[in-house]
DNA sequence: GGCCCCAGAGTAAACGATTACATTCCGCCG
DNA sequence: CGGCGGAATGTAATCGTTTACTCTGGGGCC
């Protein structure tokens, strides 16, 4: 037996009879009471009050083209990226702004190639006002899809195809990938570790070839049997870190690009007998808490503020959306994206 | 300088026009095209073909009062929760079936009490049509707000209010934590340990004391110094193991609540130099791969199908919004909570 | 004291779909 | 050959808001 059915909401309609105005005037007051006389407002507000009035989404929506909604779009190929704390994290940044300012959070997971097109189905429908976009990899043609439809676009992690206009011209927010790196590398020579090595992340993502670039700023020589490429899983973190023991039994330091790869690099590390950091000086990327505190040992590695990343995010977009601002107002600062910067946390691997 | 202005889209009058058709025959092809003869039907699809033409949704649910989108409220007082694996997976289910009917999922992360008249202020606007809600929580006042919202919901996990006459009526989907806890313990003493110590979860969740219940079905002796109570995090868990320690330096076994809480705890039995398993064999509860998979050693745990879960919470509550079936159909079975297997995944730590 | 003007309130026209109901058309049966 | 019925199509009401525009009344200025 199916539960009570939802009695209707009281409309607007009701609202105004009630305080005995028009509609006209309690639609003003119920948004914000602009140009509306004290005692009258307050007769519409006590109306509201009782009738448990709250205004119609869709019809509100149908009228003034806006969702107060926006989509987080996350492409997630590999099971992994949702389940990653990573991701979780910045949608709790964004959605602490979002709510902030009354927006929703729409979810869209894409699977395949299939989903593509439903995804732009959903951003053209006009459901959401504005999409936040987080791709894996280089040739997602998601973001393409968003600008396509109309829709304002923020990425999370910087894009590969800068050199395109449309990539130079798209706003993200990322970390500073690349100055990280340098830090965690420099701390290991300021450690007296002369054969550092790296396990890289999948080089088709951005974010592992600027933290690459990073290893190489600071060891411009550092190459071929001290690099191996990772896939930001553990198993592949303990699969590269073999590799480079293989190859380099004298290594005395490697630079991990994420924690869960180092975590699994320890591992292989302690199963091939040797001691950290005594023998071998770990450093990762990302400050997992759950991950890198709980290590054995605790993991020495660079610190980025996800959360915060993700707050940004938000806040971009909706600025975006923002009407521009009439002629006589006071410059706002152009948009722009945004990197921001990380911070080496030292604990006992390094 | 902003981007190019949306154009408007193309509305269903447009479509209607171009193929020479009214409004109203337009929107059947639309929604299926029954009623509607083949040459006119094809006509129509390729006008909405060329004008690309997608239905706006928020006049369509204007009129149908339905939103093709249900909301998942995750109340998240700590800031773990969201964070948390076993959420993200669950979510991932959610998403997977929704999407296959056609649904969109709506995010809604709460923080602290100020959040709940939110909430309820959202639900209550009719932007969804059902609310799949996660809360710690006993005393969470999320399923009552959703209830009197008339919007019909489903839980995840077991709620405590079972005695109550909502609790009772109010679908959920849990795992068999119980039976998984059961078969734990059963192992450990097929294992011939006889000592054997159990870490819950904050028991003011209910899946904490179903396995803490389960633990004691099988050992109704096993009371006071071997039963500890952690927080669902590895830093608890390690506090949790220490304890124990303290109290029964001779137990030989632990049955641990979390897989995260165990690996503290791994932590914590080697820190006070026992051997795993030889000295002391560690079960853990979820199977969440990322952490037993990669503690040392592997851990042997209870597996829930957490993605399943949540396809299945997804699918019970999409069922929930079926229009009741007419009279001569096919009586369906009634609608009723899930409780799924769970099944002992046996690796080195038992 | 008359006028102008403006702020405050009301009227009504959108917004873009669905769908009950009216209309038309056609084939078929008696 | 006329009328009947049912399927295909069109007409128009409706969903609940926002907002441009009109109307009203009263205060200030000359």
């Amino acid at each position: 037996m199916p539960g009570p059915r939802p009695v209707s909401r009281p409309t607007l309609e009701a609202v105004a009879a009630r305080a005995g105005v028009s509609r006209a005037t309690a639609s003003r007051v119920v948004n914000g009471g602009a140009g509306v006389r004290g005692p009258l407002a307050e007769r519409v507000r006590k109306a509201v009050e009782e009738l448990g009035y709250v205004p119609n989404q869709a019809a509100r929506t149908l009228v003034t083209r806006r969702n107060e909604a926006i989509a987080v779009v996350v492409a997630e190929p590999e099971a992994r990226f949702f389940a990653d704390p990573f991701f979780a994290r910045q949608v709790r940044g964004i959605s602490r702004e979002l709510t902030a300012h009354d927006n929703q959070l729409v979810l869209l997971l894409t699977g395949g190639e299939s989903d593509h097109e439903r995804v732009g189905r959903y951003l053209a429908g006009g459901h959401v006002d504005g999409a936040l976009i987080f791709s894996l990899h280089a040739d997602d043609p998601l973001t393409g899809l968003a600008g396509q439809a109309g829709v304002p676009v923020v990425v999370g992690g910087r894009p590969t195809w800068q050199d395109h206009d449309q990539g130079r011209r798209t706003l993200y927010v990322d970390c500073d990938n690349r100055g990280g790196a340098r830090d965690a590398v420099r701390h290991l020579l300021g450690l007296g570790r002369r054969r550092i090595a790296h396990i890289a992340g999948p080089l088709d993502q951005p974010a592992s070839v600027d933290r690459l670039n990073g290893f190489r700023d600071v060891l411009p020589e550092g190459g071929g049997t001290l690099i191996a490429e990772g896939d930001f899983t553990a198993e592949g973190g303990a699969r590269a870190m073999a590799a480079l023991l293989e190859r380099s039994p004298d290594l005395d330091a490697v630079f991990i690009a994420s924690d869960l790869m180092a975590s699994g690099a320890l591992h292989m590390l302690r199963t091939a007998g040797r001691r950290i950091p005594q023998d071998v000086a770990v450093v990762g990327f990302d400050d997992m808490i759950s991950v890198a505190e709980w290590t054995d040992p605790p993991l020495t590695t660079v610190h980025q503020d996800i959360e915060e990343m993700g707050r940004l995010m938000a806040r971009l977009l909706l600025r975006t959306l923002e009407p521009p601002a009439p002629a006589g107002a006071p410059a706002v600062p152009a948009l722009a994206s945004i990197v921001t910067p990380t911070r080496l946390v030292v604990r006992a691997s390094a």
